[in-house]
DNA sequence: ATATATTTTGAGCAATTGCTCAAAATATAT
DNA sequence: ATATATTTTGAGCAATTGCTCAAAATATAT
């Protein structure tokens, strides 16, 4: 007796992915989204709750998404620090490719919501991205590849403000080649901590 | 005959930074600014035209007091590196008074209004901040205190990425401590590449 | 005191906001 | 084919949006 939805969750939740990522929560509209998803209102709501918890599904994806990447790329380069220098060179292609939006979707959230109740979701999902970078730094220095008077939690707390710095960078309108200069020069600072 | 306005006007432009800088373009309302500002929307329109251009007014004045206070944190440092050093550890004090908002009203105005045309004067202004960067350091290097194969315009816009993240990253639910702790690295970083 | 030039007020408008809900549509099980 | 459970539709609501404008208030010059 039950009924499928006509739609399908996934691909509907990556394009709201796609237009919150641009246009952030406020100044994405209902109607906005009722053209993007191609659904009424009513519809929406029946889905989805409401716009606040459509966003927060939809962030919730974003972040996930994006720790799935870190963690391919660290796991494709045997050295720790080679692995987080590879995800800065990644970054330096994000205008290669159209996209939504070249910033980071969570710094996007923050800024926009503040500090507040509002963006938390964003928050804790930056928190597990500096956390894997913590333990990528920790994972360097037990190798061995960090000299052991380094601080992993300071550099992985420095590592994420790097990255959002590149990110928001990215957002300004410069062309690739000095968004890839930037993304290596951090890289090669990155690997420069390597001891010799 | 004339008549002198009631309110001050670069006090009422302060009030209106203030909230602009906290709450975002969008999400600040008429009704937030006739509060804050204690004045009816007439009064507003008359003497702003709209929100859209009280707050282009209200952007120039913060990227004027940005690129000053920049300049009065260079000037008193004769080394071109330990200014720009000193600047990072001064940002690293962001959140030892309470302020509007910590991170950068330029980036969030680029990231809430997207890189068209509405954030154009936001992205005037960054690009003024890079360029004195970018100035500190082809003064380093013509003092030798920079190696000449160092190349100014991408230690710049490095730099300005830097600011950019660590100002991002202070919007964050963190403590004073991990966020001087945060600058003072940065700021090492960039005194560790004076030529010994 | 009076005239003049200017500012301020605040009721209210057209458009948009997020959202609801009864009715219609539709996919499944029998 | 029929019944049932579920989804979808879309008209429309209450609240809010940025803003206008005629009337009232007020500071100055004479």
């Amino acid at each position: 007796m039950p009924r499928h939805t006509l739609h399908n969750r996934q691909e509907t939740l990556d394009k709201a992915l796609a237009l919150f990522w641009r246009k952030g929560f406020k100044a994405t509209s209902l109607k906005d989204l009722e053209d993007t998803l191609d659904m009424r209102p009513g519809s929406i709501y029946a889905s989805f709750g409401s716009k606040e918890r459509l966003f927060q599904e939809v962030l919730q994806r974003y972040g996930r998404q994006g720790l799935v990447e870190l963690e391919r790329t660290l796991a494709a380069n045997p050295s720790p620090l080679g692995g987080l220098a590879d995800y800065l060179r990644q970054l330096g292609g994000l205008r290669d490719t159209p996209r939504p939006c070249h910033a980071c979707m969570l710094v996007k959230t923050l800024l926009e919501l503040g500090p507040g109740g509002q963006s938390a979701l964003a928050q804790e999902l930056l928190d597990s991205m500096e956390t894997r970078f913590i333990d990528a730094f920790e994972a360097a220095r037990d190798a061995g590849e960090l000299a052991p008077e380094q601080d992993p939690e300071r550099l992985g707390r420095r590592f994420q403000a790097q990255v959002m710095g590149l990110r928001a960078y990215a957002e300004r309108k410069i062309d690739r080649a000095t968004l890839h200069a930037l993304a290596d020069d951090m890289a090669d600072d990155v690997e420069r901590l390597a001891v010799a």
